[in-house]
DNA sequence: GCCGTTTTCGGCCCGACTGTTTTCAGTCG
């Protein structure tokens, strides 16, 4: 069992609970859990296995909540979770999904009304049978006839690749106005998280009116949803798909908050989170004397700090954190230690080592791929297309790949001021071969081995075809190991510590795939992969010129893993690179 | 349910906004 999967079954007792008015310092015990399993990287089976005593040592996790991960692993289900499911249908916690009805209104819907279907919810307001409950109104069954209306798209969110450029447009609209004296991006986006959900801006202005103004009244403005003396929230115009299948467009909403100048500082930490990020520093602020808003960090009604961050940071002895390692999962570790990282920029990276031609899938020649390689200053490349197994692609065998590598050794003489490398991207088979033949393998400058095919095989075969391919000497790394997809697929999650180990054993690099929609590699992994050592890789995987410029979304993955340029090897130069590969 | 350089019991982050109220509870971020 994963360690999502038991995260997954406390966040939904962490939901029933909270249906059934628990204690909510209880219920947020289990959410805090639920969070601290997720982001960990040892896996609790192998924890279990080895000593179950040491659960207990996970922050937030007691003897409580070690027996029940025990019990859980050992049995496959959370014996209150089942318990609490017979009890409470599972529409009912759909209806926590609707916004502005949240967990006590629930109950009341399901205890009072006895509602236990969306259907029954819809008919329930549309009759004006709620209304007649106390606390309830003909606004709140508005409410709920138009949230229902959107639950499908409740809960979407999308990449950042389309979020960022309409955000940062909208901040420079906004920086423009007369009266704005300070614009920044907050919230998911200024972390860079690789979804967002909803954006924020925060505006520092003497007079909030026009900066909220200017929002109500533009054109991708749909709806104004909440107007404060401080605070709008804004839904707009679909802009952009959604990450789910089929990409439905979906209306993106957006808060924007204008304080004073002097607490710009205090509201830019406060809102740029994450939640879990702002609850450590506001436990580090009250252990120190201090209260922490979003006004400033204050010492009775003395204001200590406020204008910025990094002011706030420093009165609770911390250095500046970069917004995208903002997760509480070990940032503060890192900064009272002395070791936050200085992240990798994309003016750093100096190769990139996957790229398709006209070969197999991709739309350019190589003379193309290699001139848009230097005009994006790149000074050395790999072309890798597929290997043969992959025919819808047409991949290639032995004698194509063979003729193509020749054909590459006699263009490349034409572009001296870059390296370009003769690869191939090789697809490990079902049964842990490789596509093709040692010999040919060894005459390659780069071999990535890569997982297409079989991925629903049992998670024990999956490790072993990748341990079979980092041992094989002549694999130079890992290509997208797609650990969400993995994971997400019932039985066929790998075992990463296992393929971890054996690629610092061999020095086979990891790959991240900066493809905004792919992203191979999540932070948590490739911290992971970090902490053991393994050089990783930012590579487009691009399949046309124009792909290459993805190049940025890996950059900020491996911010978010907390990499910094010397934990990126193709920020090395050309030779050191090669030196790098076995 | 967790946790401890005030505490093994009594805390647990904090404020804005809305709707239903007539001073506040619920919800949200």
């Amino acid at each position: 069992m994963t360690n999502a999967a038991i995260a997954g079954m406390f966040s939904d007792l962490a939901d029933l609970l909270e249906i059934e008015g628990a204690n909510a310092f209880r219920i947020r015990a289990y959410r805090n859990a639920s969070r601290t399993l997720d982001s960990l990287t040892d896996s609790l089976e192998a924890i279990v296995a080895e000593d179950p005593g040491k659960l207990m040592q996970i922050p937030g996790i007691g003897k409580d909540l070690a027996l029940k991960i025990q019990l859980t692993i050992e049995t496959g289900q959370l014996e209150q979770l089942e318990q609490m499911k017979e009890k409470i249908p599972p529409d009912v916690v759909r209806m926590l999904c609707i916004p502005g009805i949240g967990p006590k209104k629930v109950a009341v819907l399901f205890r009072k009304l006895h509602l236990t279907t969306l259907d029954q919810l819809k008919h329930a307001a549309q009759t004006g049978a709620i209304s007649q409950q106390k606390g309830f109104a003909k606004k709140t069954e508005q409410i709920i006839l138009e949230g229902l209306e959107h639950l499908e798209q409740m809960g979407l969110r999308m990449f950042l690749a389309d979020a960022k450029p309409f955000v940062d447009q909208m901040v420079q609209e906004l920086a423009g106005l007369t009266g704005v004296d300070r614009v920044c991006l907050a919230g998911s986006v200024r972390r860079l998280k690789e979804t967002v959900g909803d954006l924020d801006i925060l505006v520092a202005a003497s007079a909030p009116d026009q900066a909220m103004d200017y929002l109500a009244n533009h054109p991708q403005t749909d709806k104004v949803l909440a107007r404060g003396e401080t605070k709008q929230r804004v839904r707009f115009h679909p802009f952009a798909r959604t990450i789910t299948p089929g990409g439905s467009q979906v209306a993106m909403e957006m808060d924007l908050r204008v304080v004073p100048e002097e607490s710009f500082g205090a509201a830019l930490q406060y809102f740029t989170g994450s939640k879990e990020h702002n609850i450590e520093t506001r436990k580090r602020a009250s252990q120190r004397g201090f209260k922490l808003n979003e006004y400033g960090l204050f010492r009775g009604e003395e204001v200590v700090a406020s204008v910025e961050e990094k002011d706030i940071y420093a009165a609770i002895d911390l250095p500046w954190i970069p917004p995208e390692i903002r997760q509480d999962r070990n940032e503060f570790h890192l900064a009272e230690a002395g070791e936050i990282p200085d992240l990798v920029e994309l003016g750093q990276i100096r190769g990139d080592l996957h790229m398709h031609t006209t070969a197999t899938d991709g739309r350019a020649t190589i003379e193309e791929m290699i001139e848009a390689a230097i005009e994006r200053k790149l000074k050395y490349i790999a072309i890798t297309d597929h290997s043969k197994r992959v025919t819808m692609a047409n991949g290639l065998d032995a004698t194509r790949l063979r003729a193509h590598w020749e054909n590459i050794r006699s263009i490349r003489e034409q572009y001296p001021e870059i390296e370009v490398l003769c690869g191939i991207e090789c697809d490990i088979l079902e049964d842990a071969t490789l596509d093709l033949d040692d010999e040919v393998l060894a005459e390659a400058d780069f071999v990535i081995a890569v997982l297409h095919y079989g991925l629903k095989q049992p998670k024990d075969q999956i490790t072993k075809r990748l341990l079979n391919a980092i041992k094989n000497p002549h694999v130079h790394m890992i290509g997208h190991l797609t650990g969400r997809l993995l994971g997400k697929r019932p039985g066929a999650e790998i075992s990463f510590e296992d393929v971890f180990k054996a690629a610092a054993d061999h020095g086979v690099l990891m790959e991240i795939n900066a493809h905004p929609s792919r992203l191979d590699l999540n932070e948590i992994h490739a911290a992971q992969a970090k902490e053991l050592g393994i050089p990783i890789v930012i590579n487009t995987d691009a399949h046309s010129t124009t792909g290459l410029d993805v190049m940025q979304w890996g950059i900020y993955q491996a911010r978010r893993a907390g990499l910094s340029a010397k934990d990126v090897a193709n920020t090395l130069t050309a030779k050191q690179f090669r030196k790098l590969l076995r």
